[in-house]
DNA sequence: AACATTCGCAACCGCGAGGGT
DNA sequence: TACCCTCGCGGTTGCGAATGT
């Protein structure tokens, strides 16, 4: 037995909306206000269309306040960082573009966005960041990943001072690393590196993190993807949590509840280039290139 | 000019979450 | 607490427009 429809297939009408529709759907809410029973609605206004329809026109089209046309390249800055921390949670992402809704921002990201900073054939070590295009080199290792959804209770927890956070993967990798990092006051900071842990004998790094921070607890505004690349030889050396986290490609991802972006883009692109910063932090580069692929690293 | 292909965007669909009963 | 119903989300599809051949 499947889920029962949500309207009358057969007497509603699908495809796309006409201007007298528009007015109709438009004046009954004007009237009536959006809140409500959306399945209800359509018979109220005299709409021979499905609710949940009527709710997507009027969420991404007619809404007012709704900022259509080309994306200025500080809203592309937010869509990159945050997609980097948080990944397709569109919604999200929209939350903090006042007058876009997540459906163009999914549009506008897997038609263009994606392509403009995938499509940069960058030089492997070209220094980080230095515009939004320098991006691409990075990004290309992320998004050839598929994004894992955040763990639950990966929100609300503050992590202790020069440690790493990590989100693994397996029930048991969670529950040890709830053990060593406990939730507490309602708040997530991501992490910067710990010193010892970030560099290896042989002075390759095996993290990256993306914001400080200092930045991070003191705002209480934004949080930032912080990656880790693995070097099973150097982490199982120097970092307590070695043990943890010896599988490759895990990436800690977070965000803070209902954040607020409060920086504009050259202060983003700085919170992302200052993985390291004040008392060790991440780096970028692999010191070799075939021994990082050939341990499943991602390499810049 | 005609046809084929690609692109961009609006809309649809199915699912999970959460509230109400 | 189990079930039902609606909402909201993210992935996918379909179609018209634009571009290429």
């Amino acid at each position: 037995m499947g889920r029962a429809p949500c309207c009358d297939k057969a007497n509603v009408k699908k495809g796309p909306w006409s201007p007298e529709e528009d007015a109709k759907l438009k004046e009954f809410i004007n009237k009536y206000g959006p809140a409500g029973n959306w399945i209800a609605l359509p018979q109220k206004a005299g709409l021979k269309r499905c609710g949940k329809s009527c709710r997507l026109r009027w969420l991404n089209y007619l809404r007012p306040n709704i900022k259509h046309g080309e994306f200025s390249d500080e809203e592309d800055g937010i869509i990159c960082t945050l997609y980097a921390t948080i990944g397709s949670r569109w919604s999200v992402i929209a939350s903090q573009l006042p007058g876009r809704t997540d459906n163009d921002i999914k549009n506008y990201w897997n038609t263009k966005l994606k392509k403009k900073i995938l499509g940069l054939n960058q030089p492997k070590f070209q220094p980080p960041f230095s515009s939004l295009s320098n991006l691409s080199h990075l990004y290309t290792s992320f998004f050839d990943q598929p994004r894992k959804p955040l763990p639950p209770d990966s929100i609300n927890f503050v992590a202790p001072q020069n440690s790493t956070i990590l989100y693994s993967n397996t029930a048991q990798q969670h529950e040890e690393f709830h053990a060593y990092y406990p939730i507490k006051d309602n708040m997530l900071v991501f992490g910067q590196n710990d010193a010892a842990s970030c560099s290896s004998s042989d002075g390759s790094c095996s993290q990256i993190s993306y914001g400080a921070k200092d930045r991070v607890v003191k705002n209480e505004q934004i949080g930032f993807l912080h990656g880790f690349i693995d070097n099973p030889n150097s982490l199982a050396l120097e970092d307590p949590l070695g043990s943890i986290f010896d599988h490759h490609k895990q990436i800690n991802i977070g965000v803070l509840e209902n954040s607020q972006l409060q920086y504009d883009l050259e202060e983003v692109k700085q919170l992302i280039t200052s993985g390291g910063g004040g008392g060790g932090g991440g780096g970028l580069l692999f010191g070799d290139e075939s021994k990082a692929e050939a341990m499943g690293m991602y390499y810049f």
